[in-house]
RNA sequence: GCGGGUGUAGCUCAGUUGGUUAGAGCGCCAGAUUGUGAUUCUGGAUGUCGCCGGUUCAAAUCCGGUCACUCGCCCCA
């Protein structure tokens, strides 16, 4: 262990990034149970092949960037890197089928291998929402409004774009990568290294390459809306009629492609500028194959998930806490009723507070610091007329309050 | 995995061509003010100058390595 660090690219999360987190999480939650989604908790750890054969061998999150290990039992397990494959997973192993569609939604840590920048981190947390079971295109719909929902009540859909595109079924994107691969093969001279590998392996990532002579190559190159066959067309008109009908608003990015192997049809990412490299904030798209994948029956999925740290980055302002009343006893006697009376308020869902040590000055202080609404004084005086001196912290009026009264008063 | 930048007190940062006890502001603690959060004043604490090694009479300063963060690439949320 190398002194008290954190590991590499992991970091604790406290104070206005904590608070930040928590508003995330609370709105996504909030929003996610009025789409009548339901929660759902899978376990941080998966066997292997749970990812690497619904991922894809050959993908990077595979190939270099699990965290896997081998129990002591011998099981070959993987710390999971998403969340679709482990919901995808679960309602297989939970016999879901029996129920048709389910809409579920989730977050919590994922774990990836990758060299740590800001908004990147190798233990990091996603948002996920996902329908499994629903072939039809008013599922895609439904899932990106969700998503576009969740950003509007965190107050950034300004801030961000989304980028749409389809894949097309099995069939055309086939068709597609085989004109692509094609065309880039005629122009192997002029193509990045990067390039040149992704020509083997993920042909379509070509399309989103930054290198310069690379983009070149692009306005020439055959289109993937030309090789969308009529069903994969009809599809994609659907899903951009509904959104239309909603007024959610995109780009049709014909060179936004995914790197994982499960999608099809429905791509889409909501990116943002205010991010650096990190841009996309909630990205995801439709996975028809994945289960099938994974050895279980040909089930319909969509999904997406949405980085929490970078959502938090976004947030214009921390969420403030909420305002305490905090109490500053003298002495024992004062000490113990005023345990009684902030046991009394909290029941009572008052937020409350006290300190534990230092004099009347100190005390004032922190209470100050800790933004107190007010401040229940309570001393021998006090105490013999049954009575606390509340302070109004904003105004600085103070006056007596009886006991009886004082749920009543800080109430108001 | 590749290329660039940065690392000095809790925070933001200064630190001259290497030179002797390493600084400021903010914050923190104590007191002026023994029942009151502002301001002011007075006093105080805190650094293995990221870490290890090298060069030198002498290193926060120069060199090498390493760790962490950061920007771009890759990839992705």
């Amino acid at each position: 262990m190398a002194k008290l660090q954190p590991v590499r690219g992991t970091k604790d999360i406290w104070g206005e990034d904590a608070l930040r987190f928590n508003h995330v999480v609370d709105v996504f939650r909030s929003v996610a149970e009025r789409y009548s989604f339901e929660p759902i908790s899978t376990p941080i750890f998966e066997f292997t092949e749970v990812f690497s054969r619904t991922l894809g061998e050959a993908s990077d999150v595979v190939s270099k960037e699990m965290y896997c290990f081998e129990d002591r039992g011998g099981e070959g397990l993987t710390l999971r890197p998403e969340y679709t494959a482990g919901i995808a997973r679960s309602y297989m192993s939970e016999g879901m089928q029996q129920f048709g569609m389910k809409k579920f939604y989730a977050y919590g840590p994922m774990f990836r291998y990758e060299r740590p920048q800001k908004g990147r981190y190798r233990q990091f947390h996603q948002l996920d929402a996902e329908i499994l079971g629903a072939p039809e295109p008013a599922a895609d719909i439904e899932i990106i409004a969700l998503a576009h929902q969740v950003l509007k009540e965190l107050g950034m859909v300004e801030n961000t774009v989304l980028h749409l595109n389809s894949l097309g079924d099995q069939e055309s994107r086939q068709a597609y990568r085989d004109a692509l691969v094609e065309y880039f093969t005629g122009h192997k001279d002029k193509l990045s290294e990067d390039s040149l590998a992704r020509l083997e392996k993920n042909p379509l990532r070509i399309l989103d390459s930054k290198d310069e002579g690379d983009r070149a190559l692009l306005p020439d190159a055959p289109k993937l809306s030309y090789y969308l066959n009529e069903t994969s067309q009809a599809f994609f008109d659907a899903v951009k009629q509904g959104l239309d009908a909603m007024d959610i608003t995109y780009i049709h990015d014909e060179n936004l492609v995914r790197g994982l192997d499960y999608y099809c049809h429905t791509a889409f990412e909501f990116i943002t500028t205010d991010l650096g490299s990190q841009g996309t904030v909630i990205g995801g798209g439709r996975y028809d194959g994945l289960m099938e994948q994974m050895g279980g029956p040909q089930t319909a999925g969509i999904g997406w998930a949405g980085g929490i740290e970078r959502l938090a980055m976004l947030l214009k302002e921390a969420p403030k806490p909420p305002r305490p009343v905090v109490f500053v006893p003298m002495g024992d006697a004062a000490t113990n009723k005023a345990m009684q009376l902030l046991n009394m308020l909290r029941s009572n869902g008052v937020v409350a507070d006290m300190g534990f040590r230092g004099n009347m000055k100190k005390r004032m202080k922190r209470a100050a610091d800790a933004n107190a609404r007010f401040v229940a004084i309570l001393g021998d005086n006090e105490l013999l007329k049954g009575v606390v001196s509340l302070k109004d912290m904003d105004s600085g009026d103070q006056q007596e309050v009886s006991f009886a009264d004082l749920l009543a008063r800080v109430q108001a």
